[in-house]
DNA sequence: CGGCAGTTTGATGTTACTCAATTTAAGTGG
DNA sequence: CCACTTAAATTGAGTAACATCAAACTGCCG
């Protein structure tokens, strides 16, 4: 997570993520166009950004808002894959293919921030710190789709919900600073539910059961922690 | 899958996939170290090759038999993460992480071959080519783990072992000819239980009723396909 | 022949799903 | 501020899917 630094389009904002450094402002921009090659645009909660074998010519940031990465089954059920937040590349991959492979909706409202994937591509060729950046955002990525492969396979519903807690926890608190164990969390259970291969009645006991044993509470949009030990012995990998 | 082409060490064996283009002899390889930076190994079946945590100065390529990779939880269980084939690196990432987040172990004797992390990452500096197919072979790493994650937290388990069939007939028949639909296949019914998260009695009873449906047969080694289309009807995503 | 690893089968237990009803929360318009 | 509406969460009862335990069976190798 190299420098932190704003995005052209979105200036009141710095992130230290993934995606960032590929939009940072560079002088020596091989096409010289200016910001020409960067836009950004505002979306409604709800609504898909991207669609399965759409093809784009941009390369998509998220700059604020939360969204989720999601695969659609012919019979209606769906995988979300990961969660989308501030300073997120809606997938490494888009650098290189111009179709997506999967959708992506707007959980809360969104700012999202598009860029020239040739104009992109330029500067990862004459940049090796960018392309590294790349990267790492990759086998972030890599990673991440590993653990979730040993959480959906190997763990029980209680221990799949706990390992999303955490994991979303971490990532929010990398982003803002986190009091008293009250993070912000627009999820919905449906949104638990299909992130973890579970039905949504299902992850409501299951969230019931840890609010009784006093580990988390989940309301207001909110996720209250009150025994963060408790939650890493069951939601852990290692 | 650009050129086909030998890998220096194991010069009978010709490979069209993610890791080769990698291991080509390079007439201006930045240090010039002739075949140095390359060595070959044989390992029997069963052997761990890499553990989590490890550290390596060499990114690996399997050149013969099969291998898997998986996460270890400290309670014994684990998930396979995928298969390797000939030609495949144990992961993408290797080639920038020196440290394994994963385990992998031979299913077969297998030829492992390993390469120096710093000159490949030289090469890669130096040929876009080699930067392209790495891209390529991250990306499909990534959808196929995008696609695995659905499986896992969506399908039933007759799905599930239907997918992972179908799947590995695919990544089989790309690297040799296919008669009458029979496929070597290695696997164990506890690899097979270990990959789709499910107990190996279990996936015992599905492949039971997959044979008595006339769909397929596991036996002697191989994967027998009698019902292409209701095997694909069964185990497809879309 | 015995021994071992892998598979199959049966009986039973547990987890999570389904269906349906109820409660809570969050708007919306008067 | 209060009905009214709608989406989300909770709860209960019944069921299906998969796990667990244990025993029997198969093929293979020494």
């Amino acid at each position: 997570m190299q420098s932190v630094s704003p995005c052209v389009t979105c200036p009141h904002r710095d992130f230290g993520f993934c995606g960032a450094i590929l939009a940072n402002r560079n002088e020596e921009s091989p096409s010289h166009q200016g910001a020409n090659w960067q836009h950004h645009r505002t979306v409604p909660a709800g609504r898909e950004i991207a669609t399965r074998n759409q093809v784009s010519e941009d390369v998509f940031l998220l700059c604020g808002g939360w969204g989720f990465r999601s695969f659609q089954l012919p019979d209606g059920r769906r995988q979300i894959l990961n969660f989308l937040l501030p300073g997120d590349l809606f997938s490494a991959a888009s650098v290189f293919e111009e179709r997506f492979q999967y959708s992506v909706k707007a959980l809360t409202a969104i700012q999202v921030s598009g860029m020239q994937r040739a104009e992109v591509r330029a500067r990862l060729a004459n940049n090796p710190d960018i392309l590294n950046a790349l990267a790492k955002c990759g086998i972030a990525e890599l990673e991440a789709a590993d653990r979730m492969q040993t959480v959906l396979g190997q763990l029980s519903s209680e221990e799949r919900i706990a390992y999303l807690f955490l994991l979303l926890m971490e990532r929010i608190a990398a982003r803002s600073v986190i009091r008293e164990q009250r993070y912000p969390f627009p999820l919905r259970q449906q949104h638990i539910a299909d992130a973890v291969g579970l039905t949504p009645v299902h992850v409501s006991r299951v969230i019931s059961l840890l609010r009784e044993r006093g580990i988390v509470e989940l309301s207001d949009g909110f996720l209250k922690v009150f025994n963060l030990p408790e939650l890493r012995r069951i939601g852990s990998l290692n």
